[in-house]
DNA sequence: CGTTTTTGCCTTTTT
DNA sequence: GGCAAAAACG
């Protein structure tokens, strides 16, 4: 441990005193340079709770940068004592980076700067044991939370497909980010899942994420809760530390964010929250956008501080993206204005079809190229990420370069994440869902039943998958080719175990996947994607080198989905979602597929009526908002959509641009009339149907779920879980050497020698063999 | 037990 | 139309 005192780690949790160690005040700090008024105020006001309504390009991460630095610097806190939450990585990173650049090596004490999951799985780790976790729990991740609740689902008789697990992790996922514990929730709540059992379900999750030791994404925020509210001095240990609070994007916190803010807050009271109602785009995932709305209430006395003046766009931009925002009602109110030049107004261009938008965009993007602008200026918006591939195809056919951001992530990859279960359970040999994932992988012949086999000893005695098989390998359970398959497993990773202290981490890693046959699997694999893969697991022992060890490079995995990839060289179009874009901004912004069911999203409408057409028209300011000098907006008369020709409408969004901002381009050959090509209009199309008659995807969708009618009854049966974990004769010690036992393989037998739960037996048919007590009755 | 064929579902969005 | 999981086959 080092001296430094910004370092948390040699930081006690007495009470701060006044100011330590303060440089002298200066009358006029060199980063207050350059502010403006508000954007000063909303520096300087550091006591008390304040409010930054900062708009697209007002500036904000500048604001929230420069007042950690003026904290700092005023000495009115110590790095260790600031805690600055994000939503995403990126933007920890990027704040981290900025502050850096302000402020120096001073920065590297802001320990407590961090996504709100990063930070609380920080805090759970030193409590875990008030909710029932070891402090080495692993967090699973959306794959291992998804195996885990089908097992429950079909463990409690229900069918996977009238009850797919996806919807009760949905649901899950919805109950935790309100704040929700199983015991809490109301009975209304209960009703959405399988007839009424998704609490049981929900508590039964609950029941096996304890045994396994592990927590998902919704359970460290939540478990940090309870146990501030169940634990007032550890509650008010971590209030006396974070004297300042600094929440970025706080539009887009859900309750359980908020519960745990305001419980860290109360002490000192001194919260910032900067964010933008109009950029509220994840309600779907929880997000209140009432948090912001109410946040006078909450903090009575709070300053409340606008940033209106954009720096980014141009004024036929803003304007337009102004007038399209004014249709929304509840909204905080503000309005962006810019010194600069009007420029060009927003260009909507309608299409055909599809192929004819990519081909149009990609014209124009040559076109600009041509006049000396570089393709990094250039970005392509889109609603749903699968609507890249028509762009890619075309990108691809011309040789454009281009760059697809979020589409499967590094750490998703399936050959990465069997490495990372290797290293699991090298690391956390109980961590039965990475085990589950490699036993078979690469192929060593141990198919269900075996698993199936190690899953009843598991669950009769109460441990995990991995000592299950440690036991049943020392016995005849097993038919020889996999016991000693799994034998071979077992010592593979208890050597790994016994050199991983001498070896370097990375090493050990290398070793690992060589040794496990894991590599060798995808070198012999002919397939063409094999080489990618194991170029990709190049770069997962390349990234493991910048960590400690293996846990904390898994720890840091398990949030940060995400690798820092080198590239940023090459002169490249991007590609991205419109929630991709938030935060970042480009001179030229393409904005394609703004049709009606498509952008705004009819499922969006659907299920969320109202809200969810105004969440969706923010999506598309955020968008509008991120071009700085030249956005485009296009749509297409026909689409395919399922491999089916859709046509659609221009989206009402476009009709909401005001004229004056917007420059349409008439063609109103595409729609009535008869257009350039071929002699039959869209309405011709066999599928016309699309909006004319309300028959959208989305609302067949719904029809037809309608229509599917109610479940057939199967009868009453209730999730016994007990059911499966008390297996016949659990106890291995009620046997007696030459007592007659039942084995349902082998047969009768007399019982010549116990070993503890093992047993030696000589059956009448199948000779001498040792057997785990459990397979075993009284005969 | 592993491979091939068939089905069914899907396109929001992510820590 | 494409992809992943289930089913069917060897």
């Amino acid at each position: 441990m080092s001296n430094d005192p910004f370092d948390p780690a040699n930081w006690d949790d007495t009470e701060p005193s006044a100011a330590p160690g303060a440089p002298a005040p200066i009358l006029e700090p060199f980063y207050l340079e350059g502010l403006n008024p508000q954007q000063r105020a909303a520096v300087e006001a550091t006591d008390g709770p304040v409010l930054v309504l900062a708009g697209a390009g007002t500036g904000k991460t500048r604001v929230l940068t420069t007042r950690i630095a003026h904290l700092l610097g005023t000495g009115k806190s110590w790095p260790g004592q600031i805690l600055s939450v994000t939503f995403t990585n990126k933007a920890a990173r990027e704040m981290q980076h900025r502050i850096a650049q302000l402020i120096g090596g001073v920065a590297d004490g802001l320990s407590w700067l961090g996504t709100f999951h990063s930070i609380a799985a920080r805090i759970l780790r030193r409590h875990a044991e008030l909710v029932g976790l070891k402090p080495n729990f692993t967090i699973l991740d959306a794959d291992d939370q998804l195996r885990l609740l089908k097992q429950l689902i079909s463990a409690a008789g229900l069918d996977e497909k009238r009850n797919p697990p996806r919807a009760l992790a949905g649901l899950i996922d919805r109950w935790k980010n309100r704040g929700l514990t199983p015991d809490r929730l109301n009975p209304e709540d209960n009703h959405s899942f399988a007839d009424g059992r998704g609490r049981e379900l929900y508590t039964a999750y609950q029941e096996r994420l304890a045994t396994l030791n592990a927590a998902d994404f919704g359970d460290l925020l939540l478990h940090n809760i309870t146990i501030f509210q169940r634990e007032p001095e550890i509650l008010a240990q971590w209030q006396r530390r974070f004297k300042y609070i600094l929440v970025d994007e706080y539009q887009d916190t859900n309750v359980a964010q908020y519960l745990w803010l305001r419980l860290l807050a109360q002490r000192w009271r001194n919260v910032c929250c900067v964010g933008d109602d109009d950029q509220s785009i994840y309600g779907w995932r929880g997000a209140e956008v009432g948090n912001i709305l109410r946040f006078e209430s909450d903090f009575p006395g709070a300053k409340v501080i606008r940033l209106e003046r954009n720096y980014r766009s141009t004024g036929h931009i803003l304007g337009a993206a102004s007038g399209l925002i004014k249709a929304n009602e509840g909204r905080l109110g503000k309005t962006l204005w810019t010194e600069d030049a009007l420029g060009e107004k927003v260009q909507v261009t309608g299409y055909w079809d599809g192929e004819e938008e990519a081909r149009g965009i990609s014209d124009a993007i040559e076109g600009m190229r041509g006049h000396g602008r570089k393709l990094a200026e250039m970005a392509i918006l889109v609603r749903a990420g699968a609507q890249t591939r028509a762009f890619e195809e075309r990108f691809v056919a011309v040789g454009l370069p281009y760059r697809v951001i979020g589409g499967p992530r590094f750490y998703e990859r399936q050959e990465i994440r069997d490495a990372l279960a290797y290293f699991r359970v090298t690391v956390q040999p109980d961590d039965d869902l990475a085990f589950e994932r490699i036993v078979n992988v690469p192929k060593r012949g141990l198919g269900d039943a075996t698993i199936q086999q190690l899953h009843v000893l598991a669950r009769g005695r109460g441990i995990s998958l991995h000592r299950a098989a440690g036991l049943i390998v020392e016995t005849d359970e097993m038919k020889p080719r996999p016991r000693s398959a799994l034998r071979d497993l077992m010592t593979g990773f208890e050597r790994w175990r016994a050199i991983g202290g001498d070896l370097p981490h990375t090493e050990l890693a290398q070793t690992i996947l060589d040794e496990s046959g894991y590599t060798a699997m995808w070198q012999a694999d002919k397939s063409a994607e094999a080489p990618g893969r194991l170029d990709n697991l190049k770069e997962l022992i390349d990234a493991l080198a910048g960590f400690e060890n293996l846990t904390a490079f898994l720890e840091h995995v398990a949030l940060v989905m995400e690798i820092e990839r080198g590239d940023g060289t090459q002169d490249m179009v991007t590609l991205m979602t419109l929630h991709g874009a938030k935060g970042l901004e480009f001179p030229v912004v393409f904005l394609p597929g703004w049709e009606e069911g498509l952008f705004p999203s009819q499922r969006s409408m659907d299920e969320n009526g109202l809200a969810g057409l105004e969440e969706e028209r923010r999506l598309a300011y955020v968008g509008l908002t991120r071009a700085r000098e030249k956005a485009i907006v296009s749509h297409a008369a026909n689409r395919r959509l399922y491999g089916q020709w859709q046509s659609a409408i221009p989206s009402r969004f476009i009709d909401e641009l005001p004229g004056d901002h917007a420059q349409v381009e008439a063609r109103p050959g595409l729609w009535g009339g008869l257009s350039e090509r071929g002699g039959f209009t869209p309405a011709m199309n066999d599928s016309d149907l699309f909006g004319s008659r309300g028959l959208s995807p989305g609302f067949q969708r719904a029809a037809q779920n309608r229509a599917a009618g109610p479940a057939p009854r199967v009868g009453p049966r209730t999730l016994d879980l007990n059911a499966d974990y008390v297996t016949s004769s659990d106890a291995g010690g009620d046997f007696k050497a030459g007592e007659r036992v039942f084995h349902q393989k082998f047969g009768y037998g007399r019982i010549s020698h116990i070993d503890g739960n093992k047993l030696d037996i000589n059956f009448e048919k199948a000779g001498t063999k040792k057997v785990i007590a459990s397979f075993v009755t009284k005969a």
